[in-house]
RNA sequence: GCGCCCGUAGCUCAGCUGGAUAGAGCGACUGACUACGAAUCAGUAGGCCGGAGGUUCGAAUCCUUCCGGGCGCACCA
């Protein structure tokens, strides 16, 4: 409401910049002032034009005014300031239509868009090839939640999670098990379902990526724990498993395939947890074994991004120039990029290429398809190298998101070098490197989950999470331990429920309040993750949320009514100005204002791939509520249309933070 | 050496394309439960926005430079 409010702003002014002035100014700035005594909405154009029009800017700002007369859905305009021009909104029609807007009918055609930009999203990408860790969870809630924004604005979205099963760190764990454990296929097939029946009884913990979760870090330790002599044959025996499993069609490249395929669903299932879904799990094998690269390499010979060097310490390979390089023609490039080592093997930032310029359609070869992880209402498919028909498709997107660290930006902008140097500059522009900080620990809670400290590093900000020095938390370890400490507080406060309803409800306020810790930071900062800091029930995190809509659930069950009928009563009520003038009033326009705001934020979050925004806005909600709420006592107002008034603004408020917290992926429990 | 990110209150962080008195949470201190859930709310203290120049009517925001911190820069994946 408050986006649409804005935009007509924008529009009526600058018709009459053009009208009066004759100027088109690029952009006509209409922003939300600090403070509500200036108003709902705010131009400096006034200031901007100063120089161009030769005019002090109070006069342009009272000519302004003056030329915009009456605004339909604006109570009227003022000059303040050096020259701003405030804009007042009409109140009851901007709490009338804001009511609206929530009711259910209108609240689904609200962003139908006629023809939606497909996006593909990619995130997750974990190893196949042990537990998932906390890391990883900032990487699948980032990526997750950005699809949901993108959904919530329109957008069709494919949501992939690359699955790298013939990397080196398969190959570790393949070592582990053929070498130090020295298990034959059988017994590693066998051992996998054994796993699968003992986590079906034992839980998680029994389950095969916890089991790899050890295993790799001890194969990581040998090779480097024997004399120099052993472990130069132990790298080259890392090697050659890695190149086995690569080649495929062997008893290697077996093991490697049911390892990574069962870690893999562990994997899908400690996400799911987290409400966390994928459309499809594209396999660096079948880019491999589909020969993605082959087809690439044509078009990149062909489109002059790749050459052969012939000169310097990169002779023999073909290689590509770095994004921002400068050399002269004649010029040996000694810093380029070698995409296909000497020996003819493609390096890592080739295969990236060619499966890149599949996603958006560009290559001329496909993935076969196989379903592979049934959800509640879909299927989630993987590749495969001959494949199920029908099938749906996938990649051929218009604009693509990758969820990975930041300290990947480089490979990822040689990605996006080659698609601009290939002519796909459209395509180069919608490729987004959505990246982010890692998560470390702080120093209390890397001590409470039994690591030994030194005085410097208690000093810290954070712990480094570092396989190195044995700092690590498993995803669901975790998500175990908070759900316990969740379930405390339910307890102490319900002793009458059962323990189902107890850890239905605990389960929630833990897995909001991981989510929301995730996100109420941007990207580019490092997490110090502190378990009693995200469950805690003050301050900016989860549970303060949910408190916040478990209290106005409450208040309607007291009331005998629904959020939907107060909204519904409301829409026919007349005069709802008396309510929202008094001196008494302005923290329940504040309220219907934050209410209204909710697609211009998403707009924001989109823009600036930024889902933080969000996150914030929904606490100033819950805050604004909560202030509400103190000042104004509901169910004993005497005033019966002063009553209804003031339900529908809780029953707006509920609906708003219920919204947006399903943006989040938290749901928020009844009663808590 | 080159490139990217960061430096804002005691701590952890916001600050939208430059705009009005720089905000929030935590922590500290004061208050508010015989009214809808106190897992709450209200208030107070706390800041030469790393330093110095510059552009601008206007800079935490843009440019230059320096200081301090983090991360990248393989014929590894």
């Amino acid at each position: 409401m408050y986006l649409e409010s804005q935009k007509q702003l924008a529009e009526t002014l600058r018709d009459v910049l053009q009208n009066k002035y004759g100027v088109q100014p690029e952009n006509v700035p209409v922003e939300i002032p600090p403070d509500l005594k200036f108003g709902e909405l705010a131009t400096p154009i006034a200031l901007q034009l100063a120089r161009t029009l030769r005019k002090a800017p109070k006069v342009i700002a009272q000519e302004i005014v003056a030329a915009l007369g009456t605004v339909d859905g604006f109570a009227g305009f003022e000059v303040a300031g050096a020259g701003y021009i405030n804009a007042r909104l009409e109140r009851a029609a901007f709490v009338a239509e804001t009511a609206q807007a929530a009711l259910p009918k209108i609240a689904h055609t609200h962003f139908r868009v006629a023809n939606p930009p497909h996006a593909l999203v990619e995130h997750t990408s974990i190893n196949p090839n042990k537990a998932a860790h906390i890391g990883h969870l900032r990487n699948a809630i980032l990526g997750d939640t950005f699809v949901r924004l993108l959904r919530a604005a329109g957008h069709k979205v494919d949501v992939q999670n690359y699955i790298d099963n013939t990397g080196v760190q398969v190959a570790d764990v393949v070592v582990g098990f053929l070498h130090l454990e020295k298990r034959s296929v059988d017994e590693v097939r066998a051992l996998v379902a054994a796993c699968e029946q003992r986590a079906a009884t034992e839980g998680h913990t029994a389950a095969i990526d916890y089991l790899c979760w050890d295993l790799y870090a001890r194969t990581s330790q040998w090779y480097a724990e024997g004399t120099a002599e052993e472990n130069g044959a132990r790298k080259k025996l890392r090697y050659d498993t890695l190149h086995a499993i690569e080649h495929g069609g062997n008893e290697t490249a077996e093991v490697a395939e049911l390892i990574s395929t069962a870690v893999l669903k562990r994997h899908l299932e400690t996400m799911l947890r987290l409400g966390i879904e994928y459309d499809f799990l594209p396999r660096e094998s079948e880019i491999l074994h589909l020969k993605f690269w082959e087809l690439a390499f044509e078009q990149l010979k062909q489109k002059g991004v790749l050459y052969f060097e012939t000169e310097g310490k990169n002779k023999g390979c073909w290689v590509m120039r770095r994004p921002g390089a400068e050399t002269a023609a004649d010029e040996v490039d000694e810093d380029a990029k070698v995409i296909v080592r000497s020996n003819g093997t493609v390096t890592y930032v080739g295969k990236d290429i060619a499966y890149h310029l599949w996603k958006f359609g560009l290559l001329g070869r496909d993935f076969g398809y196989q379903p592979f992880f049934r959800y509640a209402d879909r299927e989630c498919w993987i590749s495969t190298e001959h494949g199920v028909e029908p099938h749906p498709h996938f990649g051929g997107a218009q604009a693509i998101y990758n969820v990975i660290d930041s300290r990947q930006s480089d490979p990822q902008a040689n990605v996006i070098q080659a698609l601009r140097g290939m002519g796909y500059t459209e395509q180069a522009d919608r490729y987004i490197h959505f990246g982010y900080e890692m998560v470390a620990l702080t120093p209390s809670y890397a001590a409470q989950l039994g690591y030994q400290l030194s005085e410097e590093d208690r000093a810290r900000p954070y712990i480094e999470i570092s396989g190195r020095k044995g700092f690590g938390v498993k995803a669901d370890d975790l998500m175990d331990l908070m759900i316990q400490a969740a379930k405390a507080e339910v307890v102490k406060r319900h002793a009458d429920w059962d323990e189902a309803a107890v850890m239905a409800v605990a389960s929630k306020i833990a897995y909001g309040a991981l989510r929301y810790y995730m996100l109420r930071f941007t990207r580019n900062s490092v997490i110090a993750f502190d378990q009693d800091m995200a469950l805690s029930p003050e301050g900016e995190t989860g549970p303060y949320l949910m408190y916040a809509a478990a209290r106005i659930r409450s208040i309607f069950r007291k009331a005998g009514t629904a959020p939907e009928a107060a909204l519904a009563e409301l829409a026919g009520m007349a005069e709802l100005g008396r309510f929202l003038t008094g001196a008494d009033d302005e923290d329940i326009w504040a309220l219907w204002l934050r209410a209204g705001r909710r697609s211009m934020v998403l707009e924001q979050a989109i823009a600036t791939s930024e889902p933080a925004y969000i996150a914030k806005h929904a606490f100033q909600l819950a805050q604004e509520f909560s202030n509400f709420y103190h000042n104004h006592h509901i169910l004993t107002e005497e005033d019966a249309g002063r009553k209804k008034f003031l339900l529908a603004t809780a029953a707006v408020t509920l609906h708003e933070l219920v919204t947006v917290l399903a943006w989040l992926g938290i749901e928020s429990p009844e009663a808590m």
